[in-house]
DNA sequence: GTACAGGGCG
DNA sequence: CGCCCTGTAC
């Protein structure tokens, strides 16, 4: 048989602002584990009471400065740690890793990058060599492992609304979407993608200066839930749930939700 | 025989943070008329609508800098205006009249002074002697006429918390008193004084800074309804509303209310 | 467009 | 303490 493993992600954009959606968005939705990006509180003032309240786990790493990830977790977490290890600046509030039921669960927010000839686009691209690094250092590709989060990157032309108008912003330059691809040939399956190929429109973040940029669906993909090939196969469905950016006070971003079919035990 | 007639003044502090507090506060006191003072939105900006949505009709004048008066009422307004009107600065986020029901009512927010030293303060001074006069000019005291508003003035010793140690905070200094007195003698009556003679500690601002100011009652008697004397004598009733300072995101300060037993027709 | 930080203010 | 503002970031 086999048990339903769910797990989403979601670029709150300050969990203090957003906190009423997301207990809301849990309450309905009962995912396995739920990853926060851009919680924009420092650890003492994060809301992990309301998280215990509504039955989840919570670990967490934020600063003053903005950025900060979390991950929730019905079941304890094993294994927590945060940021890079690699003797480099460990960015701490941008990576959080638990093990849920077994299953390792990277949760990342990429830096955004700015623009293509700020010295932030750089680091970007540093990052997700660092990342590719991390990856090899502490998992197999051969193993069930999850890598959600932010990435601001979108990874092809079909994930974004305008790819020629757009080809050199920071989030869908061409070097970045090679990072990225660097890190894919690791050993990760788009676990979106594999349930939606080919689909366009499909999209997690719409620009808040855009206007209309729902209705008129002028996104981008940048959210994302891959997973080493064994877990992958396991995999039964993805969804987008646009709905949640409908709501009264909605984040730029949207969930993505996607759900696996787990061995029994 | 005769109808009742209630007013309010509410120093909000915020139209914007305070919309929530003062619709439920409409609904359940359905008050005549309500002066507010610090508004603090420029005129474009004014939450006009919400108001029409809760029966009432609403007047206003603000500004970028703070500041900010409005008048809500039941009945539509009539003879409506902004600002003293004696050639000087008119100061028009600072006063609003407009005759609701046959009685006219003058809303003001009097500077606050800053401190003894600061020319604001001289300001302060000119600006009640100049009301003295608006007043002169338009007003007999032998008509109806309501002021209602945050004049910055604690009237007596019995209005403050510490007459001794407050002797020359702005709101309590001998020259701001008699200017106010001024006003007093052209022929007001302090309306919920008439209703509470001689009871200490009833307060309509508590200073934030302080530490728990509320539960110690550690207040000022800054806010005030004054009729002249024909209307002052059918006044039945005034109140503070405490209850609004203890809500979820309260102002400093809270609503002072009046009832009037009005003739028929 | 939305939310942060930091500074001014009462 | 909790508003305003200005500037910055995404």
């Amino acid at each position: 048989m086999g048990e339903v493993f769910r797990v989403a992600t979601y670029n709150c954009n300050s969990i203090r602002t957003r906190l009423p959606l997301i207990l809301k968005w849990l309450a309905a939705n009962r995912p396995d584990v739920l990853c926060l990006q851009e919680t924009k509180v420092p650890d003492e003032e994060f809301p992990a009471d309301a998280f215990r309240e509504a039955g989840y786990h919570v670990v967490f790493r934020g600063q003053k400065g903005g950025a900060g990830v979390a991950i929730a977790s019905l079941a304890a977490p094993d294994d927590v740690s945060f940021g890079l290890d690699d003797g480099g600046p460990p960015d701490e509030a941008r990576l959080v890793r638990a093990t849920v039921r077994g299953i390792p669960v990277v949760n990342t927010y990429v830096p955004q990058g700015r623009s293509p000839d700020h010295p932030m686009f750089r680091y970007k691209l540093e990052w997700l060599a660092r990342l590719r690094d991390y990856f090899d250092r502490h998992f197999s590709p051969a193993e069930p492992l999850l890598w959600c989060g932010d990435f601001n990157v979108a990874p092809e032309e079909i994930d974004v609304h305008n790819p020629v108008r757009l080809k050199h912003h920071v989030d869908f330059h061409p070097e970045a979407r090679a990072a990225l691809e660097r890190i894919r040939e690791w050993g990760f399956v788009d676990v979106f993608r594999r349930h939606h190929p080919n689909e366009p429109g499909q999209y997690t973040f719409w620009d808040y200066r855009v206007p209309r940029a729902l209705e008129r669906n002028l996104g981008w993909r940048v959210d994302h839930i891959w997973a080493t090939p064994p877990l992958a196969e396991r995999s039964v469905d993805a969804w987008i749930d646009r709905e949640a950016r409908r709501a009264e006070k909605p984040s730029d971003h949207t969930f993505l939700v996607a759900e696996f079919k787990l061995p029994p035990g």
